[in-house]
DNA sequence: ATTACTAAAAGACGAGTAA
DNA sequence: TTTACTCGTCTTTTAGTAA
Protein backbone atom coordinates (compact mmCIF):
# COMPACT_ATOMS: atom_id res chain seq x y z
CA UNK A 1 0.00 0.00 0.00
CA UNK A 2 2.61 2.18 1.06
CA UNK A 3 5.27 0.81 -1.21
CA UNK A 4 4.15 2.87 -4.16
CA UNK A 5 5.50 5.97 -2.18
CA UNK A 6 8.65 4.50 -1.78
CA UNK A 7 8.79 3.30 -5.47
CA UNK A 8 8.45 7.27 -6.33
CA UNK A 9 11.14 8.37 -4.13
CA UNK A 10 13.42 5.32 -5.56
CA UNK A 11 12.61 7.07 -9.16
CA UNK A 12 13.50 10.78 -7.92
CA UNK A 13 16.49 9.25 -6.84
CA UNK A 14 17.09 8.61 -10.57
CA UNK A 15 16.51 4.46 -9.90
CA UNK A 16 14.32 4.70 -13.07
CA UNK A 17 17.49 5.72 -15.02
CA UNK A 18 20.26 3.18 -13.67
CA UNK A 19 20.46 1.88 -10.93
CA UNK A 20 21.05 4.07 -8.04
CA UNK A 21 23.80 3.02 -5.10
CA UNK A 22 21.81 3.01 -1.50
CA UNK A 23 22.49 1.47 1.91
CA UNK A 24 19.42 1.30 4.00
CA UNK A 25 20.21 3.79 6.10
CA UNK A 26 20.70 6.47 2.76
CA UNK A 27 16.80 5.53 1.99
CA UNK A 28 16.05 5.56 5.59
CA UNK A 29 16.75 9.54 5.79
CA UNK A 30 14.82 9.98 2.32
CA UNK A 31 11.39 8.41 3.36
CA UNK A 32 12.02 9.65 7.36
CA UNK A 33 12.41 5.93 8.74
CA UNK A 34 14.54 3.54 10.12
CA UNK A 35 17.20 1.22 8.43
CA UNK A 36 14.60 -1.58 9.15
CA UNK A 37 11.90 -0.38 7.89
CA UNK A 38 14.08 0.22 4.60
CA UNK A 39 15.39 -3.04 4.36
CA UNK A 40 11.96 -4.80 5.01
CA UNK A 41 10.28 -2.82 2.47
CA UNK A 42 13.20 -3.63 -0.10
CA UNK A 43 12.50 -7.03 -0.04
CA UNK A 44 8.88 -6.16 -0.35
CA UNK A 45 9.79 -4.33 -3.26
CA UNK A 46 11.61 -6.51 -4.87
CA UNK A 47 9.06 -9.57 -3.70
CA UNK A 48 6.46 -7.32 -5.67
CA UNK A 49 8.45 -7.43 -8.49
CA UNK A 50 8.99 -3.93 -8.53
CA UNK A 51 12.92 -3.32 -7.99
CA UNK A 52 15.69 -4.62 -8.67
CA UNK A 53 18.80 -5.65 -6.20
CA UNK A 54 22.42 -6.47 -6.28
CA UNK A 55 24.11 -5.99 -2.83
CA UNK A 56 27.50 -4.20 -2.91
CA UNK A 57 30.04 -3.40 -0.68
CA UNK A 58 28.80 -0.30 1.21
CA UNK A 59 24.99 -0.55 0.04
CA UNK A 60 23.05 -2.32 -2.82
CA UNK A 61 22.47 -0.96 -6.61
CA UNK A 62 18.85 -0.34 -6.89
CA UNK A 63 17.04 -0.03 -9.89
CA UNK A 64 12.84 -0.57 -10.71
CA UNK A 65 11.84 -2.88 -13.38
CA UNK A 66 9.64 -2.07 -15.84
CA UNK A 67 6.89 -3.43 -13.62
CA UNK A 68 7.94 -0.85 -11.29
CA UNK A 69 8.25 1.84 -14.01
CA UNK A 70 4.42 0.87 -15.13
CA UNK A 71 2.79 0.99 -11.58
CA UNK A 72 4.44 4.80 -11.35
CA UNK A 73 2.83 5.68 -14.68
CA UNK A 74 -0.12 4.51 -14.00
CA UNK A 75 0.13 7.06 -10.64
CA UNK A 76 1.02 9.72 -12.74
CA UNK A 77 -1.54 9.07 -15.48
CA UNK A 78 -3.92 9.25 -13.01
CA UNK A 79 -2.65 12.68 -11.72
CA UNK A 80 -3.00 13.76 -14.97
CA UNK A 81 -6.24 12.61 -15.26
CA UNK A 82 -6.93 15.20 -11.94
CA UNK A 83 -5.32 17.85 -13.44
CA UNK A 84 -5.42 18.05 -17.19
CA UNK A 85 -8.59 16.71 -17.23
CA UNK A 86 -10.52 19.77 -19.37
CA UNK A 87 -14.07 19.96 -18.59
CA UNK A 88 -15.73 18.95 -21.66
CA UNK A 89 -18.83 16.82 -20.59
CA UNK A 90 -19.06 14.50 -23.66
CA UNK A 91 -23.08 13.89 -24.72
CA UNK A 92 -23.56 10.67 -26.69
CA UNK A 93 -27.20 10.02 -28.21
CA UNK A 94 -28.41 7.18 -29.15
CA UNK A 95 -31.59 4.27 -29.63
CA UNK A 96 -31.87 1.45 -26.98
CA UNK A 97 -31.20 -1.81 -29.18
CA UNK A 98 -31.14 -5.35 -28.31
CA UNK A 99 -27.65 -7.00 -28.26
CA UNK A 100 -26.78 -10.72 -28.76
CA UNK A 101 -26.67 -11.13 -25.18
CA UNK A 102 -22.60 -11.34 -25.10
CA UNK A 103 -23.25 -8.34 -22.65
CA UNK A 104 -24.54 -10.18 -20.03
CA UNK A 105 -22.38 -13.09 -20.71
CA UNK A 106 -18.88 -11.20 -19.98
CA UNK A 107 -20.11 -9.01 -16.90
CA UNK A 108 -20.89 -12.06 -15.49
CA UNK A 109 -17.32 -13.30 -15.12
CA UNK A 110 -15.17 -12.58 -12.19
CA UNK A 111 -12.41 -11.52 -14.00
CA UNK A 112 -14.49 -8.21 -15.10
CA UNK A 113 -16.83 -8.31 -12.29
CA UNK A 114 -13.50 -7.77 -9.99
CA UNK A 115 -12.48 -4.97 -11.81
CA UNK A 116 -15.59 -3.58 -12.31
CA UNK A 117 -15.99 -2.98 -8.56
CA UNK A 118 -12.91 -1.95 -8.23
CA UNK A 119 -13.06 1.26 -10.73
CA UNK A 120 -16.67 2.44 -10.62
CA UNK A 121 -17.19 1.42 -6.81
CA UNK A 122 -20.44 -0.94 -7.45
CA UNK A 123 -20.95 -4.08 -9.07
CA UNK A 124 -22.55 -3.92 -12.32
CA UNK A 125 -25.84 -5.52 -12.77
CA UNK A 126 -25.22 -8.70 -15.47
CA UNK A 127 -25.90 -7.22 -18.26
CA UNK A 128 -25.21 -4.51 -20.29
CA UNK A 129 -27.70 -1.71 -22.11
CA UNK A 130 -26.79 -1.61 -26.00
CA UNK A 131 -27.27 1.59 -27.64
CA UNK A 132 -27.14 2.45 -31.42
CA UNK A 133 -25.31 6.11 -31.62
CA UNK A 134 -26.44 8.47 -33.70
CA UNK A 135 -24.36 10.30 -36.22
CA UNK A 136 -22.98 12.87 -33.71
CA UNK A 137 -22.43 10.15 -30.77
CA UNK A 138 -20.83 7.71 -33.68
CA UNK A 139 -17.84 11.43 -33.98
CA UNK A 140 -17.72 11.29 -30.41
CA UNK A 141 -17.37 7.79 -29.26
CA UNK A 142 -14.29 8.13 -31.62
CA UNK A 143 -12.57 10.76 -29.54
CA UNK A 144 -12.99 9.33 -26.14
CA UNK A 145 -9.65 9.25 -24.28
CA UNK A 146 -8.26 8.63 -20.86
CA UNK A 147 -10.23 6.25 -20.12
CA UNK A 148 -9.65 3.37 -17.25
CA UNK A 149 -8.18 0.38 -18.35
CA UNK A 150 -10.04 -2.73 -18.26
CA UNK A 151 -7.44 -5.46 -18.24
CA UNK A 152 -7.66 -8.78 -20.14
CA UNK A 153 -7.41 -12.26 -18.34
CA UNK A 154 -7.25 -15.66 -19.22
CA UNK A 155 -9.13 -18.79 -17.83
CA UNK A 156 -10.13 -22.12 -19.09
CA UNK A 157 -7.99 -21.86 -21.44
CA UNK A 158 -9.86 -19.24 -23.37
CA UNK A 159 -8.78 -15.74 -23.36
CA UNK A 160 -10.46 -12.72 -22.56
CA UNK A 161 -9.88 -9.10 -24.35
CA UNK A 162 -9.01 -6.18 -22.29
CA UNK A 163 -10.69 -2.65 -23.32
CA UNK A 164 -11.44 0.86 -21.05
CA UNK A 165 -14.28 2.15 -18.85
CA UNK A 166 -15.61 5.86 -18.82
CA UNK A 167 -17.63 6.29 -16.12
CA UNK A 168 -20.87 8.27 -17.54
CA UNK A 169 -24.22 8.77 -16.40
CA UNK A 170 -27.34 7.70 -18.30
CA UNK A 171 -30.23 10.55 -17.24
CA UNK A 172 -29.45 10.51 -13.24
CA UNK A 173 -28.10 6.66 -12.87
CA UNK A 174 -24.02 6.79 -12.56
CA UNK A 175 -22.58 4.08 -14.49
CA UNK A 176 -20.36 3.63 -16.90
CA UNK A 177 -19.51 3.06 -20.91
CA UNK A 178 -17.41 -0.05 -21.68
CA UNK A 179 -15.12 0.46 -24.92
CA UNK A 180 -13.71 -2.93 -25.91
CA UNK A 181 -10.54 -3.54 -27.62
CA UNK A 182 -11.32 -5.73 -30.18
CA UNK A 183 -10.57 -4.35 -33.22
CA UNK A 184 -13.44 -4.94 -35.45
CA UNK A 185 -16.19 -3.97 -32.78
CA UNK A 186 -18.45 -1.95 -34.15
CA UNK A 187 -18.07 1.57 -33.93
CA UNK A 188 -22.00 2.99 -33.62
CA UNK A 189 -23.07 0.97 -30.71
CA UNK A 190 -21.80 1.74 -27.02
CA UNK A 191 -22.60 -0.60 -24.16
CA UNK A 192 -23.79 1.03 -20.72
CA UNK A 193 -23.60 -0.86 -17.26
CA UNK A 194 -24.83 0.20 -14.14
CA UNK A 195 -25.76 -1.12 -10.78
CA UNK A 196 -29.26 -1.69 -11.68
CA UNK A 197 -31.63 -3.39 -14.46
CA UNK A 198 -31.79 -0.53 -16.73
CA UNK A 199 -34.06 -1.68 -19.10
CA UNK A 200 -36.70 -2.41 -15.98
CA UNK A 201 -35.85 0.65 -13.79
CA UNK A 202 -36.23 3.01 -16.48
CA UNK A 203 -38.27 0.87 -18.73
CA UNK A 204 -36.46 1.17 -21.53
CA UNK A 205 -37.73 -0.86 -24.58
CA UNK A 206 -36.33 -1.15 -27.90
CA UNK A 207 -36.11 2.16 -30.12
CA UNK A 208 -36.32 4.49 -26.85
CA UNK A 209 -33.64 7.61 -27.32
CA UNK A 210 -31.52 7.83 -24.69
CA UNK A 211 -28.16 10.05 -23.86
CA UNK A 212 -25.39 9.31 -22.38
CA UNK A 213 -22.85 11.58 -20.44
CA UNK A 214 -19.42 10.94 -20.02
CA UNK B 1 0.61 8.72 5.24
CA UNK B 2 -1.78 7.00 2.93
CA UNK B 3 -4.11 9.80 3.42
CA UNK B 4 -2.45 11.09 0.04
CA UNK B 5 -3.56 7.96 -1.61
CA UNK B 6 -6.95 7.92 -1.01
CA UNK B 7 -7.40 12.22 -1.45
CA UNK B 8 -6.28 10.98 -5.15
CA UNK B 9 -9.16 9.06 -5.33
CA UNK B 10 -11.20 11.24 -4.23
CA UNK B 11 -9.97 14.01 -6.22
CA UNK B 12 -10.24 11.27 -9.29
CA UNK B 13 -14.40 10.79 -8.39
CA UNK B 14 -14.31 14.52 -8.58
CA UNK B 15 -13.99 16.14 -5.25
CA UNK B 16 -11.60 18.38 -6.86
CA UNK B 17 -13.78 20.22 -8.68
CA UNK B 18 -17.07 19.84 -6.55
CA UNK B 19 -18.78 18.23 -3.40
CA UNK B 20 -19.22 14.87 -4.42
CA UNK B 21 -21.74 13.09 -2.52
CA UNK B 22 -20.33 9.60 -1.52
CA UNK B 23 -21.07 7.13 1.63
CA UNK B 24 -18.58 5.53 3.39
CA UNK B 25 -19.66 2.10 1.53
CA UNK B 26 -19.13 3.71 -1.51
CA UNK B 27 -15.73 4.89 -1.17
CA UNK B 28 -14.78 1.89 0.46
CA UNK B 29 -15.39 0.11 -2.33
CA UNK B 30 -12.84 2.35 -4.28
CA UNK B 31 -10.04 1.96 -2.38
CA UNK B 32 -11.11 -1.65 -1.28
CA UNK B 33 -11.12 -1.01 2.15
CA UNK B 34 -13.91 -1.52 4.98
CA UNK B 35 -16.54 1.67 5.27
CA UNK B 36 -14.86 1.72 9.49
CA UNK B 37 -11.68 2.17 7.70
CA UNK B 38 -13.58 5.30 5.46
CA UNK B 39 -14.90 6.84 8.42
CA UNK B 40 -11.54 6.90 10.19
CA UNK B 41 -10.15 7.81 6.94
CA UNK B 42 -12.65 11.10 6.22
CA UNK B 43 -12.05 12.44 9.67
CA UNK B 44 -8.06 11.88 9.45
CA UNK B 45 -8.37 14.02 6.14
CA UNK B 46 -10.89 16.40 7.77
CA UNK B 47 -8.33 16.69 10.99
CA UNK B 48 -5.26 17.28 8.41
CA UNK B 49 -7.68 20.08 6.89
CA UNK B 50 -7.64 18.27 3.41
CA UNK B 51 -11.42 17.65 2.70
CA UNK B 52 -14.68 19.55 3.76
CA UNK B 53 -17.70 17.64 4.80
CA UNK B 54 -21.38 17.81 4.66
CA UNK B 55 -23.53 15.27 5.87
CA UNK B 56 -26.39 14.18 3.88
CA UNK B 57 -29.32 11.39 4.24
CA UNK B 58 -27.52 8.55 2.75
CA UNK B 59 -23.91 10.18 2.59
CA UNK B 60 -22.16 12.86 2.88
CA UNK B 61 -20.92 15.80 0.45
CA UNK B 62 -16.97 15.40 0.28
CA UNK B 63 -15.07 17.74 -1.33
CA UNK B 64 -10.97 19.07 -1.43
CA UNK B 65 -9.77 22.21 0.58
CA UNK B 66 -6.93 24.21 -1.14
CA UNK B 67 -4.41 22.46 0.90
CA UNK B 68 -5.61 19.26 -0.42
CA UNK B 69 -5.35 20.81 -3.71
CA UNK B 70 -2.04 21.37 -2.95
CA UNK B 71 -0.76 18.54 -1.43
CA UNK B 72 -1.92 16.54 -4.86
CA UNK B 73 -0.24 19.55 -6.60
CA UNK B 74 2.87 18.27 -4.90
CA UNK B 75 2.83 14.76 -5.71
CA UNK B 76 1.77 15.21 -9.26
CA UNK B 77 5.21 17.98 -9.78
CA UNK B 78 7.42 15.20 -8.44
CA UNK B 79 5.45 12.53 -11.02
CA UNK B 80 6.52 15.43 -13.44
CA UNK B 81 9.97 15.41 -12.11
CA UNK B 82 10.59 11.48 -12.78
CA UNK B 83 9.08 11.44 -15.90
CA UNK B 84 9.40 14.26 -18.01
CA UNK B 85 13.19 15.50 -17.01
CA UNK B 86 15.04 15.68 -19.78
CA UNK B 87 18.70 14.44 -19.11
CA UNK B 88 20.58 17.62 -19.18
CA UNK B 89 23.31 17.45 -17.04
CA UNK B 90 24.27 20.67 -16.66
CA UNK B 91 27.83 21.50 -15.45
CA UNK B 92 28.61 24.74 -13.68
CA UNK B 93 32.28 25.93 -13.31
CA UNK B 94 33.83 28.29 -10.81
CA UNK B 95 36.59 29.34 -8.48
CA UNK B 96 36.43 28.85 -5.07
CA UNK B 97 35.66 32.48 -2.86
CA UNK B 98 34.93 32.95 0.89
CA UNK B 99 31.45 34.04 1.58
CA UNK B 100 30.39 36.39 4.43
CA UNK B 101 29.83 33.47 6.66
CA UNK B 102 26.02 33.71 6.26
CA UNK B 103 25.63 30.17 5.01
CA UNK B 104 26.96 28.70 8.29
CA UNK B 105 24.08 30.70 10.14
CA UNK B 106 21.43 29.81 8.02
CA UNK B 107 23.04 25.81 7.39
CA UNK B 108 22.82 26.03 11.35
CA UNK B 109 18.96 26.77 11.86
CA UNK B 110 16.52 24.06 12.34
CA UNK B 111 14.21 25.25 9.74
CA UNK B 112 16.15 24.32 7.15
CA UNK B 113 17.70 21.59 7.82
CA UNK B 114 15.07 19.39 8.60
CA UNK B 115 14.02 20.35 5.09
CA UNK B 116 17.64 18.93 3.51
CA UNK B 117 17.33 15.91 5.32
CA UNK B 118 14.40 15.37 4.08
CA UNK B 119 15.01 16.19 0.42
CA UNK B 120 18.32 15.07 0.13
CA UNK B 121 18.73 12.78 2.77
CA UNK B 122 21.40 13.65 4.32
CA UNK B 123 22.25 16.38 7.50
CA UNK B 124 24.54 19.12 5.69
CA UNK B 125 27.64 20.21 6.84
CA UNK B 126 26.90 23.63 9.03
CA UNK B 127 28.20 25.70 6.14
CA UNK B 128 28.51 26.69 2.24
CA UNK B 129 31.23 26.17 0.02
CA UNK B 130 30.85 29.27 -2.12
CA UNK B 131 31.60 29.48 -6.04
CA UNK B 132 32.34 32.46 -8.01
CA UNK B 133 31.22 31.47 -11.38
CA UNK B 134 32.60 31.94 -15.13
CA UNK B 135 30.26 33.62 -17.46
CA UNK B 136 29.54 30.02 -18.61
CA UNK B 137 27.99 29.50 -15.39
CA UNK B 138 26.16 32.15 -14.90
CA UNK B 139 24.18 32.13 -17.63
CA UNK B 140 23.49 28.17 -16.87
CA UNK B 141 22.92 29.23 -13.74
CA UNK B 142 20.18 31.28 -14.72
CA UNK B 143 18.48 28.09 -16.97
CA UNK B 144 18.50 25.65 -13.78
CA UNK B 145 14.49 24.43 -13.23
CA UNK B 146 13.12 22.09 -11.40
CA UNK B 147 14.39 21.86 -8.45
CA UNK B 148 12.92 21.09 -5.07
CA UNK B 149 10.81 23.84 -3.31
CA UNK B 150 12.83 24.71 0.26
CA UNK B 151 9.86 26.35 2.17
CA UNK B 152 10.56 29.93 3.89
CA UNK B 153 9.36 30.00 7.77
CA UNK B 154 8.85 31.78 10.63
CA UNK B 155 11.14 32.30 13.95
CA UNK B 156 11.56 34.22 16.82
CA UNK B 157 10.11 37.01 14.59
CA UNK B 158 12.00 37.08 11.44
CA UNK B 159 11.09 35.42 8.50
CA UNK B 160 13.26 33.13 6.53
CA UNK B 161 13.19 33.01 2.84
CA UNK B 162 12.36 30.07 0.13
CA UNK B 163 14.73 28.73 -2.46
CA UNK B 164 15.23 25.75 -4.37
CA UNK B 165 17.51 22.47 -3.88
CA UNK B 166 19.39 21.14 -7.02
CA UNK B 167 20.76 17.65 -5.91
CA UNK B 168 24.45 17.99 -7.39
CA UNK B 169 27.64 16.25 -7.09
CA UNK B 170 31.32 18.27 -6.62
CA UNK B 171 33.89 15.69 -7.79
CA UNK B 172 32.77 12.64 -6.34
CA UNK B 173 30.87 14.26 -3.25
CA UNK B 174 27.09 14.35 -3.88
CA UNK B 175 25.16 17.36 -1.97
CA UNK B 176 23.47 19.66 -3.61
CA UNK B 177 23.15 23.62 -4.97
CA UNK B 178 20.57 26.11 -2.84
CA UNK B 179 19.57 29.17 -4.83
CA UNK B 180 17.89 31.28 -2.63
CA UNK B 181 14.70 33.36 -4.09
CA UNK B 182 15.94 36.37 -2.48
CA UNK B 183 15.79 38.91 -5.28
CA UNK B 184 19.04 40.45 -5.13
CA UNK B 185 21.07 37.48 -5.00
CA UNK B 186 24.25 37.81 -6.96
CA UNK B 187 24.11 35.54 -9.55
CA UNK B 188 27.32 34.49 -10.11
CA UNK B 189 28.01 32.54 -6.87
CA UNK B 190 26.67 29.97 -5.93
CA UNK B 191 25.95 28.02 -2.84
CA UNK B 192 27.11 24.51 -2.57
CA UNK B 193 26.03 22.56 0.49
CA UNK B 194 27.21 18.64 1.09
CA UNK B 195 27.33 15.94 4.07
CA UNK B 196 30.60 16.98 4.99
CA UNK B 197 33.17 20.07 5.38
CA UNK B 198 34.57 20.31 1.60
CA UNK B 199 37.08 22.56 2.35
CA UNK B 200 38.86 20.19 5.00
CA UNK B 201 38.42 17.27 2.64
CA UNK B 202 38.87 17.81 -0.51
CA UNK B 203 41.95 20.57 0.78
CA UNK B 204 40.17 23.14 -1.22
CA UNK B 205 40.99 27.09 -0.30
CA UNK B 206 40.31 30.46 -2.59
CA UNK B 207 40.75 30.33 -5.86
CA UNK B 208 41.19 26.94 -6.68
CA UNK B 209 38.33 25.95 -9.44
CA UNK B 210 36.09 23.82 -9.11
CA UNK B 211 32.96 21.98 -11.59
CA UNK B 212 29.37 21.26 -10.02
CA UNK B 213 27.15 18.79 -11.77
CA UNK B 214 23.49 18.98 -11.66
C1' DA C 1 -30.04 3.77 5.46
C1' DT C 2 -26.19 6.09 7.44
C1' DT C 3 -21.62 7.43 10.74
C1' DA C 4 -18.56 6.36 14.11
C1' DC C 5 -17.55 4.17 18.54
C1' DT C 6 -15.16 0.07 21.03
C1' DA C 7 -12.53 -4.02 21.11
C1' DA C 8 -9.89 -7.56 19.25
C1' DA C 9 -6.97 -9.04 15.36
C1' DA C 10 -3.59 -7.90 12.07
C1' DG C 11 0.15 -5.34 10.49
C1' DA C 12 4.02 -2.08 10.67
C1' DC C 13 7.61 -0.11 13.27
C1' DG C 14 12.19 0.41 15.47
C1' DA C 15 15.56 -1.51 19.13
C1' DG C 16 18.59 -5.00 19.63
C1' DT C 17 21.44 -8.23 17.51
C1' DA C 18 23.73 -11.84 14.46
C1' DA C 19 26.16 -12.67 10.41
C1' DT D 1 30.48 -0.98 7.96
C1' DT D 2 26.50 -3.55 5.82
C1' DT D 3 21.56 -6.54 5.65
C1' DA D 4 18.01 -8.67 7.81
C1' DC D 5 16.45 -11.41 11.63
C1' DT D 6 13.53 -11.56 16.23
C1' DC D 7 10.72 -9.40 19.43
C1' DG D 8 8.08 -6.07 22.02
C1' DT D 9 5.33 -2.02 21.11
C1' DC D 10 2.59 0.90 18.74
C1' DT D 11 -0.55 1.68 14.89
C1' DT D 12 -4.07 0.40 11.75
C1' DT D 13 -7.59 -2.51 10.50
C1' DT D 14 -12.05 -4.84 10.62
C1' DA D 15 -16.09 -6.91 13.25
C1' DG D 16 -19.61 -5.78 16.14
C1' DT D 17 -22.61 -2.40 17.70
C1' DA D 18 -24.91 2.02 19.14
C1' DA D 19 -26.99 6.14 17.70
Amino acid sequence: MVDVLALKKLALLGAIHAPVKLSTLDFAKHIQASPQTVSRRFQSLERKGLILRRHMPGGQMVSLTQKGVDLLKKEFSEYRQIFEFKAKPCRLKGRVITGLGEGQYYMSLDGYVKQFVKILGFRPFPGTLNIKLDEDGIIERRKLNGGIALHGFKSHQRTYGGGHVYPARLGRIKGAVVIPERTHYPADVLEFIAPINLREKLGLKDGDVVEVRI
